[in-house]
DNA sequence: ATGAAAGAAGTTGCTTTGTGTACG
DNA sequence: GCGTACACTTTGCAACTTCTTTCA
């Protein structure tokens, strides 16, 4: 757990979560049944994952700057350790830091067994931050994260790649743990905000913003045409959105994209982050009309809610990628909309304020990719992202601070709002970043947009229900975004649907369904991918190269071709290169027959082989590596194993039974996947065969791993009481040997007592007791030690159920 | 600026029916 | 002499992935 934590720790712009400890008991209160579940599930299957010492490689880099760092490192690693124990506690905390990004703290490494921090120790990274002495710009160049843990003692590798890592597979299922974590916990830190929008007083605070007549378009007749209601709607919400334009002053910052590579470390809460935690905190910003960009949505979506519109709180998840590989890592490069004078991982810079009229400011850095003035600005689509405070001011007066600060974000909303359109019985995204209403497409910031990414949009409706509305927003939602989320991986989409059935209402309204149709409809009506890098995995398209060795075209009908290769560029289209492409569906997969007898199939006669592969190895000395064939699976049948005839269960060339599924099992028998049931079988005399249901690989041979055996099925209820019957001897057995041991033990006390009882005897008067007292002393000693320290004895320990010592 | 190709370097997956020794 | 339990050992190759460089 104390890799989850470095993984879960605030970045930037986030709440201040530290402060708020808890104690593990509150955990499960707290964190609802199904999460418990999820996450102990993936703690499983981690805890499997680290049976196996995993092979790690290392940067010569690393290496070499080892020695002399090595002891301030395992220094600052302990200190590491510390926090992330401590503060383990508070990663489901009730209520999640505002805005919370999340980054992997690369020192919270691989394992978090505690007992292999013991002997690892971190190599010391001339690329990571305070550790290498590069100076706080370079730093941000050159970080990149280091997830690996190594043993001192490892040999460098012979030719270490320059930058990036390889993740092993250990790692790479680490970061989706934590991804999903932070799906996770992001969903419900909505659901709270989203609850939020629906307090009372918070839209009472926020009501007065909203004069009768501008409620008014929110008041439409029902006889009107659909247009006009529309019409009437949209025209209100472009009035509320300049209302809060004009009010609603953004200081801090919000929710932003999440990087891997940050050293959390030497973390400080940057200035500007959003500090709205709790209720309380809401109303205040409600009242003071300030906060972040978030928060300004949140408002904005109780307000329009206290205006009686059906509004659903809609945020597009900032979460961590799942593979952390090198180009995710590197700080966000200082491009289109990372127009911060100061490197992202400064946070004590960061808060430095700023000039908005100096050519220093992020104005006039951001004048080179939208040269605009300030007034012009307004009308534009992007106008709310500059949050000019002198042409817009605000109705109340700014808090009195020294110098204003600018807050530059992503031109691309990341909390936003949607508006039921009931005329039309569809959902309108409306925002007052983009100064928008119903332009679904503007939301999508480009994937270069360093502070801003798009892969799961949530919407949160009045009561709680949570709808997945990505697809209306991406353009390439199936070539591009659908990659970067869980669904791409192995039981994703059943994962996702459990974690957001927790938020589900249990059925689905006609609003609902109306909305699944229209997504569905989006996600049909996306084109093909013009680059050849998006068909790999694409759910619906496929291209020949990308064909795994056991895939195979059945019956393909092209659909398209598509440019490939460098002589698509060439001028006058001479000598294009193309490609063409097939449907996924017409992709079958392929098997040897030997393939399929594991999975117990069998190719049927006569079959003609789909494909062949070239044999890895000639099975005998004398034959030659030939190929072999691969069928799919309409070309194969069940396998039917011989029967069971007059109770002889058949068996193969080696003696046993092939029981790979219980298909396999041959009619007429059963199979008792008993370890005792071998011996049963023989004991009565029956035919019956040991059942292999796998193997395992020891040494250099697999060997067949056996459970249980095979035997007819009227043998079955005999077996099963001879095999009752063994654990009944083997119990009996066990009492037998403790109630020996007991009496064993009963009787040495006994006879102690009649030496004693005679040596008593022997007293004569005058004789000096003390001898006596130290020969009966001796032997109690003699008792406590040794053969009277038996584990199964039980006898002389009162809570044993063997009794004894002490009558009954 | 972007993406394809090619090459490098590393990881993963497939493979798939023992043997020798000690001891009761 | 026989049966049983247990320790021993962990290949090698092709496919695949990821990254970098070069080029159009």
């Amino acid at each position: 757990m104390a890799k989850t934590r470095g993984g879960l720790a605030a970045r930037s712009g986030a709440g201040a979560a530290g402060s708020r400890g808890q104690r593990p008991s509150r955990i499960s209160a707290t964190v609802p049944e199904v999460y418990q579940d999820m996450i102990s599930e993936a703690l499983e299957n981690d805890h499997d994952s680290i049976d196996r010492p995993p092979k790690r490689r290392r940067t010569r880099q690393a290496l070499e700057s080892h020695t002399e760092d090595a002891k301030k490192e395992q220094e600052t690693h302990n200190e590491h350790i510390d926090e992330e124990q401590e503060s383990e506690e508070e990663v489901f905390e009730d209520v999640l830091p505002p805005a919370a990004q999340t980054v992997y703290n690369s020192d919270s490494g691989s394992d978090w067994d505690d007992d292999a921090f013991e002997d690892i120790g971190l190599y010391s990274d001339p690329f990571q931050p305070g550790l290498g002495g590069a100076d706080g710009d370079e730093r941000d160049e050159d970080q990149h994260l280091d997830l690996t843990l190594n043993k001192s003692k490892e040999v460098p590798q012979k030719t270490p790649r320059k930058k990036g890592r390889t993740f092993t597979k250990e790692d790479r299922a680490t970061h989706l743990m934590i991804h999903k974590m932070h799906l996770l916990c992001l969903t419900r830190y909505l659901e709270r905000r989203n609850e939020w929008c629906n307090d009372a007083e918070v839209q009472r605070i926020l009501r007065p913003l909203l004069s009768a007549k501008d409620r008014q378009w929110f008041k439409t007749n029902p006889e009107w045409t659909q247009f006009r209601r529309t019409g009437s709607i949209k025209k209100g919400l472009d009035n509320a959105a300049n209302i809060w334009l004009t009010n609603f002053k953004v200081t801090a910052r919000g929710m932003r994209r999440a990087y891997w590579d940050e050293d959390v470390s030497d973390f400080v809460l940057p200035p500007d982050a959003d500090r709205v935690l709790d209720k309380s905190d809401f109303k205040r910003a409600a009242m003071n009309m300030e906060g972040s960009r978030d928060t300004g949505a949140q408002l904005y979506c109780a307000l329009l809610r206290g205006a009686g519109l059906d509004v659903r709180l809609v945020c597009s998840l900032q979460l961590l990628p799942i593979n952390a590989s090198s180009s995710k890592t590197r700080p966000p490069p200082q491009g289109v909309s990372t127009a911060r004078p100061v490197t992202p991982t400064t946070p004590t810079s960061d808060g430095e304020a700023m000039n908005i009229g100096s050519p220093t400011s992020p104005f006039a850095t951001r004048a080179t990719g939208a040269p605009f003035s300030a007034r012009r600005r307004l009308g534009h689509p992007n106008a709310a992202d500059y949050h000019i405070p002198d042409t817009a001011p605000p109705r109340r007066l700014p808090p009195p601070k020294p110098k204003q600060r600018r807050i530059v974000e992503s031109p691309y909303p990341v909390f936003w709002v949607e508006v039921l359109d009931e005329a039309h019985q569809k959902w309108m995204p409306v925002d007052f970043v983009t100064a928008t209403v119903n332009k679904p497409s503007v939301f999508e910031p480009p994937a270069v947009d360093a502070e801003n990414t798009m892969t799961y949009v949530f919407s949160f409706e009045e009561d709680g229900a949570v709808r997945d509305v990505t697809r209306r927003y991406t353009k390439w939602y199936s070539a591009k975004v659908r990659k970067t989320r869980v669904e791409s991986t192995e039981g994703g989409s059943k994962w996702l649907r459990r974690a957001l059935k927790f938020y589900s209402r249990g059925w689905k309204t006609d609003l609902d369904q109306i909305e699944d149709i229209e997504l569905q409809t989006i996600e049909g009506r996306e084109p093909m991918p013009t680059s050849i890098a998006d068909f790999k995995g694409h759910p619906r398209y496929v291209l020949e190269r990308d064909l795994r060795r056991n895939e195979v075209l059945i019956d393909p009908h092209e659909i398209g071709k598509v440019a490939a290769g460098r002589d698509a560029s060439s001028a006058g289209g001479k000598g294009k290169k193309l490609e063409s492409v097939f449907r996924r569906t017409d992709v079958k997969t392929v098997r040897s027959a030997d393939g399929w007898y594991r999975l117990g199939r069998e190719v049927k006669v006569g079959e003609q082989p789909m494909k062949s592969r070239a044999a890895r190895k000639a099975t005998n000395n004398d034959d030659e590596p030939g190929d072999v064939a691969l069928y799919t699976e309409d070309q194969t049948e069940l396998y039917e194993a011989p029967p069971v005839v007059n109770g002889r269960v058949p068996k193969n060339v080696y003696g046993n039974l092939d029981v790979y599924v219980q298909s396999m099992v041959p009619k007429g028998g059963v199979h008792l996947p008993y370890p005792d049931a071998a011996r049963a079988a023989r004991l009565l005399g029956i035919s019956y065969s040991d059942a292999v249901t796998g193997f395992e690989f020891r040494g250099r041979q697999g060997t067949a791993v056996v459970k249980g055996v095979v035997i007819a099925s009227e043998y079955q209820e005999a077996v099963e009481a001879v095999i009752q019957g063994f654990k009944d001897d083997e119990w009996h057995a066990k009492e037998e040997r403790r109630t020996l041991a007991a009496l064993r033990m009963w009787k040495r006390f006994m006879v102690g007592l009649r030496i004693k009882e005679r040596v008593d005897a022997y007293e004569i008067e005058g004789e000096e007791k003390e001898k006596v007292d130290e020969y009966i002393q001796d032997d109690d000693e003699g008792m406590q030690s040794e053969e009277y320290d038996m584990d199964e004895a039980g006898g002389f320990f009162p809570e044993d159920d063997g009794g004894g010592f002490v009558p009954e």
